[in-house]
DNA sequence: CAATATCCGAGTAGATTGCTAAGATATAAA
DNA sequence: TTTATATCTTAGCAATCTACTCGGATATTG
């Protein structure tokens, strides 16, 4: 029950750009960098939001990558769907639809079901801007630990 | 963001043994052919549920496996996590513990968190009595269907 | 002793994960 | 126009995991 390293760099790299959102596009490059992630791997992830319309890209020198929409429009599922698939601890309960044969009468159906449902909701409450807001609130609250 | 097949069957298979609990010991063979799963497969999964003491065994001739306590007093979280490890969807955010480096100032973090403990949850708030309640009331409506 | 089961360890084909690499294409700046 | 900088695209690959399969040892009943 582990969501890969997809969706957590996929994660982290998206939460880059949203603290940097409106600086124009941000190079792959320094997202890797900052995140401590590889750059070839991350290239294949990012390709995968933005074929989801996630990301907006900017090719050539100074090019790099933004967000499509304000990170407030950007749920952390939208994400974790594009970059792990649907959300679903089984085949038989994804999202989309598709069942397996035993169905209606198949109790294990109706917790994997429950599952999907918390997790989705979760996942759906939180936005890149919630994100970022806690990261500030953090980054404060050690400073104050740090420097009193 | 999956379960694999052990969580599947091993509930399956766990459900099985609780619709016959207090009818003595159940052969893994009768139980594989119900749940239509490979005997040879469900014995290691049966062996990690003795092991955890989930299951109680009886060898030789007319054996089988029962229930370790009442099926009101086996969570299906416990099955999972004997047969998935941990509820976790990323390692740093183990039940047990480990942490990742980065640790406190992670955003990300929390919403693991977040989704851990709203699976768990989930799987904590269902036992195996639940299930076969639920099985019996499904298996009327569709009698009172069919048959009126 | 024979039949029936659990127990235990090893092996294995196929899929998935987490990269790495090479090269094509596009754009800004010199 | 050239050069440097980026994105884009495809392919490959080692290691690990998944979902079994198999062989045989051990225990119990009749």
């Amino acid at each position: 029950m582990k969501f890969s390293t997809r969706g957590e760099y996929g994660l982290r790299a998206m939460f880059d750009l949203a603290q940097r959102y409106g600086e124009g596009p941000i190079s792959l490059k320094s997202v890797a960098e900052r995140q401590d992630i590889s750059e070839y791997y991350l290239e294949q992830l990012i390709a995968a939001l933005r074929k989801a319309g996630l990301v907006k890209s900017v090719r050539g020198a100074q090019g790099g990558y933004t967000l499509a929409r304000d990170p407030s429009e950007i749920k952390v599922g939208d994400i974790i769907r594009v970059l792990e698939g649907p959300i679903a601890p089984m085949d038989c309960v994804k999202e989309e639809g598709e069942c397996c044969s035993r169905a209606e009468s198949c109790v294990a159906r109706t917790i994997w079901e429950k599952v999907r449902d918390s997790v989705s909701g979760v996942l759906d409450s939180i936005t890149l801007e919630d994100m970022v807001i806690e990261a500030n609130k953090l980054q404060q609250s050690n400073s104050y630990i740090y420097y009193i």
